[in-house]
DNA sequence: ATGAAAGCGCTAACAA
DNA sequence: TTGTTAGCGCTTTCAT
């Protein structure tokens, strides 16, 4: 056996299995078989290794690991942006999951623009998104090839996010849109639950036509869902909901403040109720109607989304409809590893329910804050 | 010329840069040139190369590209725990960071209990953390031999973790805590101006025995030296303050609300100022007062500390302490991408400024809401 | 300007 | 049970 040329590496030279096999006097075989299995050693010589790998304090290389296995136990996660509470928590969740099931997190924000071709959300044919124009090879903005598996959050129609995704020959996991292409595992929120049990519960107090949804962007996915339900349980009241009962901006407290202002000028923010795309929006409407003196819940009723911490927090405390955020993010870690397991399994769709949680801003009777 | 073995892996080859210059009819070491170093290959080969790039998809194996250079762009991160506005505003901004100078980032959540062996926060003496019991094999919890280098933050007393990080060959940034060792940059808050300008700014209102300061953990180092800088600056304002002045628990809501609890039923939480360890911790300050009707800022004033978006959400809007996290995390990769660049330079402490901004708890005067 | 060849550190047949 | 050997895909001398 040739010496090993001795080339430190910025300064130290970390010790490689060839250093261990020489100073347990076994084969570096062996030495790899008591790393990965065990049962497949002798417990004396198993031992001995042990000792050698303790004593040089022998790490693997996982370049070299990668390079053959083709595994880093490394899941990139890819989001719209990780900003504010709400894709923190998802980012919890994911973290969480992952390190349980022996996994790290690359995580990876999407900033690129949506791109020209919307992506239809529901059930796309299949192959409809297969590569057509040749691609430059521009940088990735993934880490792609270091990933075992990807999950991506796809919450506007962003074509190009997803192409890229798919030309990759990974697991891929899809976030907030369903995506009907064969062995792509979707995890969606299922707003028609929490959304229903919302207006609903607007329903009890209020008359269908005195009900307002006010949305974030109208291409957003969930604002877009959020709506539709919102309508239907009208509908299902025997309501027409009128064009003026939907409205669209941003996910920010700004959008609701500026929203509530205009039902204002008309006279028309006293006895309606409403429910909002996000806590954002719902607060921007609740300070604009504590500026307008307006009593929350007794001349408007208010109803959140996503059920942020910002939501018990505020006084009078926020309504609003639980969206389990951490559990997302560790059910696409989950459901990306077990793919990673069993590649050629049938696509899964998980959904995850959401739920009202009544607090003051639309029944005086609830219970105060959340502690 | 042996031709390549196919082992196909998981269903698709993916083209190596064998198939590259094989239909680019150059050798591996050419295409190598072109990607790596352009001007050492004739325009000609070069657009050959590039074509067959193109037109086969290549992408470099990032595994065998580490094995070779030792290098993955790959930055890690651990953090106490990725919760709530403040970590994701790191995060955020560290991404935002590494992205611009082309690398990507690990997320790692330090979940282990602080050890029994306290680190002493400030100016340590080099080689007092040096490995001292020979550590056991346990599976590390961050990907350390993916990444290039590594920025930990450590806020509490943490021996195990600095100690894990050290022994590994990588460039490490701490933050939130000096480390006088060589080799290691630090980023920090200041504390100092901030929390002056916040203490002076009650002063201003109030004469100084009427002034506490209610901190989070005990050990948090930021609660340290917050609580510190106010005892000095009521000191520099001649008053030397009492043990009751200072009070420690933990960052929430709840604490805030169970201390103001107690001076409420001492009748004293009227006519006093308050600067909290947090925003949560001034917001549950915030919320007994109004439960108890006492008015804020005319009866109580509160100033919050790090800035959150909660402080310019809540009415009356919260005076808080601003702590630059997006910047401390920039910073963080900034400064750990310079040190891989040149290993061998002395270490730097970046500090970041902390400013007081005003708002209604702490002065009637001050415009409201935030937007 | 280009190619041949030697590894980087590891795992996985295949032998023994 | 253990060792030998052949690469994984890439970069990098050293020749040419």
């Amino acid at each position: 056996m040739p010496p090993r040329k001795d080339k430190p590496v910025n300064g130290k030279r970390l010790p490689s299995i060839q250093d261990v096999a020489i100073a347990a006097d076994v084969s570096t075989a062996t030495v790899s078989r008591v790393l990965n299995n065990p049962n497949l050693v002798s417990p004396e010589t198993a031992e001995k290794v042990r000792k050698a790998v303790v004593q040089l304090g022998y790490k693997p290389n996982l370049f070299a690991q990668g390079l053959m296995t083709r595994k880093s136990r490394v899941l990139g996660i890819a989001l719209p942006d990780i900003h504010g509470e709400f894709y923190s928590e998802l980012l919890r969740g994911a973290d969480a999951e992952a390190r349980r099931r022996g996994y790290h997190i690359l995580v990876g924000t999407e900033a690129r623009k949506a791109e020209a071709q919307p992506l239809t959300p529901h059930n796309l044919p299949p192959g409809a998104l297969a590569p057509g124009s040749p691609e430059l090879p521009e940088r990735s903005n993934l880490a792609f090839g270091l990933v075992d598996g990807l999950a991506i959050m796809i919450t506007e129609p962003n074509e190009l996010l997803w192409r890229e995704a798919r030309e990759l020959a990974l697991p891929v996991v899809v976030l907030d849109v369903e995506i009907a292409e064969p062995g792509v595992d979707c995890i969606m929120v299922d707003n028609g639950p929490g959304t229903k049990e919302a207006t609903e519960h607007l329903l009890a107090a209020l008359p269908g036509d005195k009900l307002y949804f006010v949305g974030g962007p109208r291409e957003n996915f969930d604002t877009q869902r959020r709506g539709e339900t919102f309508v239907e349980t009208l509908r299902d009241a025997g309501i027409r909901a009128r064009k003026d009962q939907l409205a669209f901006g941003r996910y920010s407290v700004e959008w609701g403040y500026l929203w509530a202002g205009t039902l204002l000028k008309a006279n028309a923010l006293r006895g309606i109720g409403v429910l909002a795309g996000n806590d954002e929006i719902a607060l921007g409407v609740l300070q604009a109607a504590q500026d307008a003196r307006i009593k929350v819940p007794e001349e408007l009723r208010i109803v959140g989304y996503d059920d942020t911490r910002l939501a018990s927090l505020v006084r009078p405390s926020l309504s609003s409809v639980r969206v389990p955020m951490a559990e997302v993010g560790a059910a696409a870690i989950s459901t990306l590893i077990d793919r990673i397991a069993e590649p050629e399994r049938p696509a899964t769709i998980v959904r995850l329910p959401t739920k009202l949680v009544v607090r003051e801003s639309s029944d005086k009777n609830a219970a105060s804050g959340g502690f």
